[in-house]
DNA sequence: CCAATATCAAGAATTATTCCAATTATTATT
DNA sequence: AATAATAATTGGAATAATTCTTGATATTGG
């Protein structure tokens, strides 16, 4: 069953339409799972959580959100290797740090004024359209 | 079939164990494939070009192969978003440029006396054992 | 209201990678 | 050298994340 868009409960501050996207029901539920859990959850771990308010709700809609907010620079996507691709609402320039013993991601920021582009030797003519910074490691707690 | 290791023509000057790693023939195969093509060839692109001299190699070798070269640090996997991973036989510590217009994926070396985990805010008592950069833009040629 | 377009749901299809079982090769032991 | 134990290879089956397809439903704009 699809929602009607119309029917949004009241607490919700998502607008209707962001950048260009129509914000119906199911993207607005995707996209509010995200930045309430923010552990970069998969899509099945976004499925999961969505179902509880759209109980109707297709795994295959979750991708198709998810790729719209993508899309649309309302979210990002982060992969660790090869594992299932993440999701980020934070849209500041940041790296992603994964400990191994835990498995948490931690979002990881430059400290100010550095300027990851600035440090590297690209070659002439490069324009960076995307930069991703994933490291892997273990987070000592003694 | 499976080929005896003393069977190795005399120009390989691959040694016949590296790292604790037996040097098998199809080993070997897959590594030279790796040093001769720098162009981060995935698992099937190599696995085209080793039949050349191990018609009867499986893919799943190919696989295993590059697994064991990785799991003992002497090639790199490198992933793209959810691409085929690919393979990368230089272990100095560098990114990884992807040209969007022509698909050809450049190695990208720090500027000297740059150590990226000095440039980053990493919660106290991370151990990095891993770092990945990943670039996606356009190199334009005018 | 109507037509055009967009979105959704369910399940099938795709595909890179891994797993499995049988065979062969290598190494260690007698 | 023969034998036993271990490791590697192979071909095919299995896996699993993601994408595709198709029919239903919703939205938009006239
Ligand atoms: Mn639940
Ligand atoms: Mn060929
Ligand atoms: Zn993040
Ligand atoms: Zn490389």
């Amino acid at each position: 069953m699809v929602y009607k868009t119309s029917e949004v409960p009241a607490d919700i501050e998502i607008p209707e339409e962001i950048s260009g996207l129509r914000m119906t029901r199911q993207r607005q539920e995707v996209y509010r799972t995200l930045m309430q859990e923010r552990n970069h959850p998969t899509a099945n771990d976004v499925f999961m959580r969505v179902k509880d308010r759209l109980p109707n709700i297709s795994l295959a809609t979750v991708y198709n959100c998810l790729e719209a907010l993508v899309q649309h620079g309302i979210i990002r996507q982060v992969n660790f290797e090869r594992e299932s691709s993440r999701y980020c609402p934070n849209l500041s320039e940041h790296g992603h740090f994964h400990d191994e013993t835990t498995g948490v991601i931690h979002d990881i920021d430059f400290k100010p004024g550095v300027h990851l582009a600035d440090l590297l030797n690209l070659p002439p003519g490069a324009v960076i359209e995307d930069v991703e910074i994933t490291l892997r490691g273990k987070l000592l707690t003694a």
